[in-house]
DNA sequence: TGCACATATCAACATATGTTCAATCAAAGA
DNA sequence: TCTTTGATTGAACATATGTTGATATGTGCA
């Protein structure tokens, strides 16, 4: 036993409750599809509206739609009906940090492969 | 036309190369089932056996094996050999950084729905 | 070399996911 | 009220994903 280099104990990590756990893991893959993550990096510039979103996607409005609902129920973006209408935008900032997060660390400028 | 509230160009976000979407898609959703997830929570405390994280998340070592292979394909984790054990650990502190956001976010602490 | 331990891989299966088009709903204006 | 426009929903389908147990690899030691 004993540990070959390891850092056990070091940072004093409560375990999340198993709750958190999945709806942590649910926010992750609503985004962790490549068309819905084009979704959530364009709204890293704003709101916009259903057929926006669709048009600057390259999707029919139907698929935008169902993009989205993914999206909304897993909480990365919230909505607001302006006539006909419907425009979505991120949930909030933790959403803004999260996205901009993972596609820097995609970039290959981190050269970490 | 013309926008309802819309923050359009604000904040100079460079689209993403579809490549960079990809790989970022394939982190998210990597983390994004909650057994592999349980299994980055735990390397937030740092370095593993392939046994021990079977062990902690309940997991046949083969299940186990299969989840880490997903993570590393994704550049989540990296592994070390130490004679016959294999040693798991965070790929590097961004995704330190991912884990802990999405997590806190998580939270239902952030009452944010 | 032969055995034992730690991991990794394979293949088969059940389940989940994403897409599509048609149908429906909702708001606005004639 | 009827029509038009924007958005959502439903159902069927093809595809992808996660799990499992058996098998293989790989390392250390006798």
């Amino acid at each position: 036993m004993s540990d070959s280099g390891g850092a056990r104990d070091s940072a004093h990590v409560a375990p999340a409750a198993q709750s958190i756990i999945e709806r942590a893991a649910g926010m992750l893959q609503a985004g962790g599809d490549p068309e819905r993550l084009r979704i959530l990096e364009l709204l890293l510039s704003g709101e916009y509206r259903v057929s926006e979103i669709a048009a600057r996607t390259g999707a029919e409005m139907s698929t935008a739609s169902q993009r989205l609902r993914v999206l909304l129920q897993e909480n990365l973006v919230k909505r607001r009906r302006a006539g006909r209408d419907m425009f979505y935008r991120l949930a909030d900032c933790h959403v803004d940090k999260l996205i901009r997060n993972v596609l820097d660390h995609a970039d290959p400028k981190h050269l970490d492969d």
